[in-house]
DNA sequence: TTCGTTTTCGGTAACGTTACCGAAAACTTT
DNA sequence: AAAGTTTTCGGTAACGTTACCGAAAACGAA
């Protein structure tokens, strides 16, 4: 057998190659090569050569080739789009949770937040920048989830479609959480309530947890034979303080609120306060939103909250599982998870006012 | 010249590559290659056939052959530790402004949220994984820095270490906006001001923000010749609180209380209206904070604040620059960009009580 | 010793693209 | 028409790694 010739090729730019290690250790690249993957045929001692090469050499094996001839780039994606961004900390916590898990599974964590094209979503499969795809702010009937179940590319969704049939994801309980809320209050004694929800573009376009935090409100008013009483606003607290403002001319027999997005409620409470609605013995207030949030405000807010630290980190795992059962030929499994809510009682909720 | 044999290769995983292209479109695979690169060397009409071909196979080219050859990989990286996270909204407004940026200049963004061995960081360069990369959470005396600096490897840091030569970054000007809020109450008559800073932790380690703050407001004191009463505690509402009592119990000359982080200010809200002390007429509060958070406090805080939807943007759009002047041989800028703060009135600072 | 078995290694062909060079084709000018 | 210019294209050699196959070396058993 010849030997192979290494001696011609020279560090051109600095940057060593294992070529430059297999030289300097004095194999072949093959075996440099079964080092750096941690293969088995290769003894004790020209493993530690070859790793005292490489550390003398300060080398790193590229990226880039390497993912051209495994055909995969152990890369996976977070799409955010900051269009319905409820620029609540929840979304921060999501992508934190999703980058952490990602490393931990030795996978390159990559974001992208412009809203893409359907080609250019495929695209990022086809061009093999990512393996896998995180989707977020899920609309009831979403394109990105039918076109990448049709073409069986490998993602999860954070939220879900109407139909969840052969999806895998991971949501909020919504629907539970505002149940819990309504029950809560109407235990309390209250009989008339008020959801203020998120904004009719939100409804209209389909949102997921827009669409079911309204229909799980009116069925659990109807549930427990009440008029539901509902409007909707946008996300900020000037438009919460008008909302509550309408509200209490409206229907000034209400005694309990509810909305469905924690800073934003500071709005309310300032809207009470300038009515001189004492909150919560002329009115009780509840709302989903971190606790962190929830003891921001005064008084204190009882609240539904999420464990929303793990979301992200579940969903990255949850993904990196559909890649590797992908990559080993196991049989794709579906894990659909659903999050339920509890809530903190705190200083925002108690019976309502007698009425004589 | 004999023609350029292309029969043989076929699709095999269904994956279409730039020869199948060539075949289509009845060219060579430079020709599709120049057209992909949107050369001018290429006519209307063969340009017209090929993109044709393009969208009949649904054909991406693969970024990491792509990568191989032209030693780029057209990505950037966002080093984001969450041991100094301030938990605050600041750090998803940085993220989102970063990862916007970078889509913009058609690059990829990428972030990692471990903390990183010297090898590890170097070795994202060297894999080729990434062109350059965004420090944030920096260290008046920081490894990451020095390391980068030395290596001549390509990154800017949001922050500074006390050593800002050559170095190419873009930071708050958190120094301005402590001596802006001192100014601030002085000119208002107050003579009796403390500062609860962050945790001693995090000024021993040298974290920059915590340091400068301090300083910056000792320094500002002795300007005005006022003594400075400072105390460290965790970014909690819980411990903010208990800094407070002790702040009251310690000095009760005391009639205006700094702090530099928003949230949690709660806290000191919490403990003020505890003891009974009104806001603003017995004691003023001032915090560096954003708007929002500001106002879902009660009452609403007067504040410093930073335009933080910018910095990451500004920090990936230089790095970028960074980039290209590398790329096409122009001579490296160095750019230094301090953000100032700007002031905001609202409901918690007034003039001392008058003491009779 | 001799013959299988197992370990351990080397050579070479991919992977899919761009860079580079040179040549054919089309156009100008003389 | 000939000669020079400019456009437009094709062929081939990288880029740096892993996959695959086969062979040498080491080991064990008969």
């Amino acid at each position: 057998m010849a030997k192979q010739d290494l001696s011609d090729t020279t560090m051109i730019d600095g940057m060593p190659t294992i070529i430059d290690v297999a030289r300097i250790a004095g194999v072949s690249v093959s075996t440099v090569s079964r080092v750096l993957n941690e293969r088995s045929d290769v003894s004790e001692a020209t493993r530690r050569s070859v790793q005292e090469a490489i550390e003398r050499l300060g080398f790193a094996p590229r990226a880039t080739a390497r993912r051209l001839v495994t055909r995969q780039s152990r890369a996976l994606s977070l799409l955010f789009s900051s269009t319905y961004a409820s620029l609540s900390s929840f979304d921060l916590d999501f992508i934190l949770g999703a980058a952490t898990a990602t490393s931990e599974r030795d996978y390159f964590f990559n974001m992208v937040t412009d809203t893409l094209s359907d080609t250019r979503l495929l695209n990022m499969y086809r061009s093999g920048l990512v393996d896998g795809v995180i989707l977020m702010q899920i609309l009831l009937d979403d394109w990105r989830v039918k076109l990448l179940n049709e073409q069986r590319l490998p993602f999860v969704a954070i939220g879900r479609p109407a139909d969840t049939n052969n999806l895998n994801y991971i949501d909020l309980d919504f629907e539970g959480g505002v149940t819990a809320m309504v029950d809560f209050l109407v235990s309390l004694g209250h009989r008339h309530l008020a959801a203020i929800g998120r904004p009719h573009t939100q409804v209209a376009s389909g949102l997921g947890v827009a669409v079911r935090a309204r229909e799980s409100f009116l069925k659990a008013a109807a549930h427990h034979g009440i008029a539901p009483i509902t409007v909707a606003t946008d996300l900020d607290a000037a438009a919460m303080a008008q909302a509550t403002y309408h509200l209490l001319d409206a229907y000034p027999e209400l005694t309990a609120i509810i909305t469905t997005n924690g800073p934003t409620t500071a709005g309310v409470l300032h809207a009470l306060r300038d009515r001189g609605r004492a909150v919560p013995h002329d009115m009780s207030v509840i709302a989903i939103s971190t606790n962190r949030v929830a003891e921001l405000l005064t008084p204190t807010l009882t609240n539904v909250r999420f464990p929303t630290a793990d979301i992200g980190h579940q969903a990255a795992s949850m993904l990196i599982r559909r890649l590797d059962e992908r990559q080993n030929g196991t049989a794709p499994r579906i894990e659909q998870i659903l999050i339920p809510a509890s809530i903190t009682m705190r200083e925002t909720t108690a019976p309502p006012p007698n009425r004589s």
